[in-house]
DNA sequence: AATATTTAGTGAAGCGATTCACTAGATTAA
DNA sequence: TTAATCTAGTGAATCGCTTCACTAAATATT
């Protein structure tokens, strides 16, 4: 291993010029000779500055750290695609853990925390109370699912949209009794609520279970005095399970009841028939974030980053005549 | 920041003193009562070892990188969900680089392998001529869709046993006539006809397109004179999308035709029907790979692993009575 | 009792890079 | 001519940790 001594001496200078050479700060006058003299040894020693020396000396290591719940799935593989993009550019490289529940996130916000990265982006999956103690440490950049969660810079998909989305949606298609599931997340109801207001006559049927799987929604919305004749769930996994269900109940969708998502997952693709969603730019929140952290890194001002979603049509929601 | 030698001070030991009891190294002998003074110090002090400074004297960094083809779909998330488990099991850290194209990859090689990390886990997209010079760079593990490549060690799933399963199970199930898409990859195509050697008047009936989309290989199974009665996919995108088409054009899965995927993703369980699919052990790709890694960077001697798939029953395939 | 061995513990030299404080020589200013 | 200012460059301290080489005291061995 080539050490920044070795392209010194090989250059005939001091290791501290080489070293005010390799970081090109131009605070320090360096001849153009010897400059070009370091800048050779360098290539033919095929030097790299060692990231251990150099994060000691500095304080500073060059890498980011992301706290995610179990990554399974496409939804957290995109927005760290979109992290990791960013982070690239910047030279900045991205260290990743995952938790799966509470008591993990802190161990491995502890880990990290210990490691000495230069910022943290973290997505909770719980109710956060307060990360003020790690944002005090080091910049934090919060991805949230929908709602914001204290003063913590953040980056979020908005959550009051999503639900008005679908819902706009399905009354523009004549639907007018619309089963939704919101996960427990008031935004999601607001959102729905704000677009049931502009048309007259619709009924809202909120299923208060948040954790209920496909064939149990469908159930439920069967079991109503007035069948609901579209769905709206609060992700797409449960509308896929909601359409196997019709499926092996007999019903066919959309000619028997519509069926919408939340979350534009690649499986929308693969449902029998294709799963209209409220698609979430995941990539972007990851893009985002990663903007945010960097210049939080670098001292800047910052502000929140509220995404808009948008409805992907497929085949799921048919057409009511009235 | 605490430092170990604010906890020796603390402690009343010698520095060195603290950093034996902090690492564990059976190795020196230290007093009961001084280890517990220094342990207490430690946590008092919510003492975290600095890695620079332990990487730096060390000589290692506790890192590992990765670098996976984009990592988008749930395929490579749950490899790298294993590969950080065992990983952080032994402190060590995940850096994460995907690419897009080769030249990509050479490129975040060629980052990483400046990084000085310990070790490099890669997983190529295409046929990776040599990685020699790295391999005797820094420790290097390989993760392969099937086929080996070169003598780096590796670990992969067994390409011989997929289309082997699928088929043996197609013909407990009475099918006879049965439709492969291999994607060009010969160990399918091997697997495959060592299960319908063992039965006797069994047609394989090859599709060569190996980028066809279900669509495409359902209509192409259609036009045979004698159409198969089970479809047998490279992928379960491949296999969705069949189902999706099929119903399309009216025909139903199962009772008009059977049809089989490959790989177990998440979404197997959100067609209609359910999708047989034979199952990657994708999480314990990544554990054991990371193992290897592991390993290797003790300089232990490796071997290489090869993980078996199985079939996962689900509701795609029905039985024709003979 | 004298010697050997074990136990418990310490000092200090690195690891590789950054950066402050400093200098000799050249140039400019007064 | 002398003092002031620049330019190009260097030495050495420092970051936090590991680990070799060493010691003093206690215990075991003969």
């Amino acid at each position: 291993m080539t050490t920044l001594s070795d392209v010194a001496r090989r250059a005939g200078v001091g290791l501290s010029t080489a070293s005010y050479v390799i970081n090109k700060t131009g605070l320090h006058k360096v001849g153009a000779e010897a400059q070009a003299r370091i800048l050779a040894a360098a290539t033919e020693l095929d030097y790299h500055p060692n990231i251990a020396g150099r994060a000691l000396a500095k304080g500073r290591t060059f890498m980011a750290g992301a706290i995610f719940p179990t990554m399974m799935g496409s939804f957290t593989s995109e927005i760290l695609q979109g992290l990791e993009d960013v982070l690239n550019q910047a030279s900045y490289s991205l260290i990743l853990c995952t938790y799966h529940n509470e008591n993990e996130f802190w161990g491995k916000c502890r880990l990290l925390a210990g490691k000495q990265i230069d910022g943290l982006i973290i997505m909770p999956d719980f109710k956060l109370k307060t990360c003020q103690e790690l944002n005090e440490r080091m910049p934090l950049v919060f991805l949230t699912k929908s709602s914001g969660t204290d003063e913590i810079p953040h980056v979020r998909v908005d959550g009051d949209m999503i639900n008005f989305l679908a819902v706009r949606y399905l009354l523009e298609h004549g639907h007018r009794r619309i089963a939704i599931q919101c996960g427990g997340d008031p935004q999601r109801l607001e959102g729905a609520e704000r677009a049931a207001k502009e048309v007259a006559g619709v009924r809202l049927i909120l299923l208060e279970e948040p954790t209920a799987n496909g064939m149990q929604m469908l159930k439920w919305g069967l079991a109503q005095p007035e069948p609901p004749t579209a769905y709206l769930t609060c992700g797409d996994s449960t509308a896929a399970e909601l359409i196997a269900a019709a499926y092996e109940l007999g019903l066919k969708v959309p000619d028997d009841l519509s069926v919408i998502g939340v979350n534009g997952e690649k499986f929308c693709e693969y449902t029998s028939p294709r799963l209209t969603s409220i698609t979430q730019p995941r990539y972007e929140q990851g893009y985002e974030a990663g903007k945010l952290l960097l210049a939080r890194i670098d001292g800047h001002e910052t502000k929140d980053v509220i995404l808009q979603p948008w409805l992907t049509e497929r085949k799921s929601v048919k057409t009511i005549l009235r």
